[in-house]
DNA sequence: CGTACTATTGAATCGGGTCAACGTCTGTGG
DNA sequence: CCACAGACGTTGACCCGATTCAATAGTACG
């Protein structure tokens, strides 16, 4: 658990209009970094309403933030791939307002809080970079809110199959058959409001279409574009003409 | 429009959690604005899809940010308070994927796209300010995703009130006969996921309780304590025991 | 006073939730 | 090798919270 993995490699780096890092910096980073860990399938890595200052970067695997009301209610923000960046929030306020879970075996690097500063201090274009990393996950997190808010239960099941399929292939996780694809229904129905039984009766329609397919922990998209515009716009034709 | 304001006395500088600015720190501030401006009531501040380079500080006023779908249905992303942040996104992505448009008459200090990286170069703790800004307004984003996706008409709307109250007093806009309340129903709805009939049907059943009053552009809580208990935790009692 | 926006209310309808089974796969231990 | 448990997926029947439609009032303003 120390230099074993090279900070100069980390997926972290490949994130599209990431400033590439001088020697000084990345030196720096691997000397901020204070370990790497590895965390289990369903295991929680921040819990919410942890006081914890621990901060991390996901750097292989699968996770996802989400709150959870008392009678159980959940609602996942949104998902996290490798190079996303783990405990902003809670560095920032004190206190994780949510939680975070892995749903892969998921590695780490684990950074100490004090660190940060030192690191906006030393690094601005690190520090940067990491307003970089919190503004785009807003951007994702108002896409959710967008769609929950918004869209149908066919524009929701649709939208989120074209948005995970593209986040892993922006990461490298793509391939001719298919991502993996590592979500239950349960986690699709957590991060769209909608229950489960929908979820699944909505995901079985569209696969019925033929426009996607799910099977052994890989989701392949079949027809990409017309995911894409079902996605986007698919309120009033329902009314019209039903799909199946 | 220029020096006829002092960034020291903005409202910016009130955000709990902020540090307080070094005067050095603060006559860059007042160099780096550009110029000071007013839009008014119901004017768009940023569109979406915007290239603009344009990057703001409320100084006075509400504000929001909203998405939109080609068919026109609306989701209000989060609304905006005097010291907020305002085309972060814009700056980080290049291209405002949301909208901001003001509620009230507002008041802004504008900046330029450039100026921003001088600034984390200059002022590190600048930077780490809007990193904490940033992070901020995806907490209150988060909150929202979780209202949309699962929580009940009545308990929305129940948090909504109790959550613009809280802010709106957290930056002195508070008083004995309630705040300025400049939003109308269709903001309530547009920000909640729901139907305009049903935030009004909702609304009036909350006010026939008592527990707040809407009248002349002001809102009081005349029970903000159990406006707050529905609004944590009021799904399955909704059940047994209806209110009204 | 007319135009336009906002609030209000009832009635009909529907999308999605809830309930309840049942099927399927995997791992585990006897 | 089979019995069993537990997690996940699938499906039908029924119901309800929320939407939609439609119509009526304020209210602000030129």
């Amino acid at each position: 658990m120390s230099g074993a993995t090279d900070c100069a490699a980390c997926p972290l780096r490949s994130h599209a209009g990431f400033q590439s890092n001088s020697p000084a910096e990345l030196a720096f980073i691997q000397d901020f970094r204070e370990r790497e860990r590895s965390i289990g399938a369903g295991m929680p890595i921040l819990s919410e309403g942890d006081t914890s200052d621990r901060l991390f970067t996901l750097r292989a695997g699968w996770a996802f933030r989400h709150r959870t009301l008392p009678d159980g209610r959940r609602q996942i923000l949104n998902f996290l791939l490798p190079g996303d960046f783990i405990g902003l929030q809670s560095e920032i306020s004190g206190r994780c307002p949510h939680g975070v879970e892995a749903l892969t075996a998921v590695r780490l690097c684990e950074f100490s809080r004090d660190g940060l500063w030192e690191l906006y201090r030393r690094f601005p274009s690190l520090g940067y970079d990491i307003t970089w990393l919190a503004s785009h996950e807003e951007w994702i997190v108002d896409e959710n809110l967008l769609t929950n808010g918004r869209r149908s239960a066919l524009e929701r099941v649709a939208m989120i199959l074209v948005h995970l399929a593209r986040r892993a292939e922006s990461v490298g996780e793509g391939g001719p058959e298919g991502i993996v694809f590592p979500l239950t229904q349960q986690h699709l129905a957590d991060s769209l409001g909608l229950s489960l039984v929908h979820t699944n009766k909505t995901l079985k329609r569209l696969q019925a279409l033929g426009l996607h397919e799910m099977a052994g922990g890989r989701l392949r998209l079949r027809d990409p574009r017309a995911l894409q515009r079902i996605a986007e716009y698919y309120a009033q034709p329902l009314k019209s003409r039903p799909l199946i």
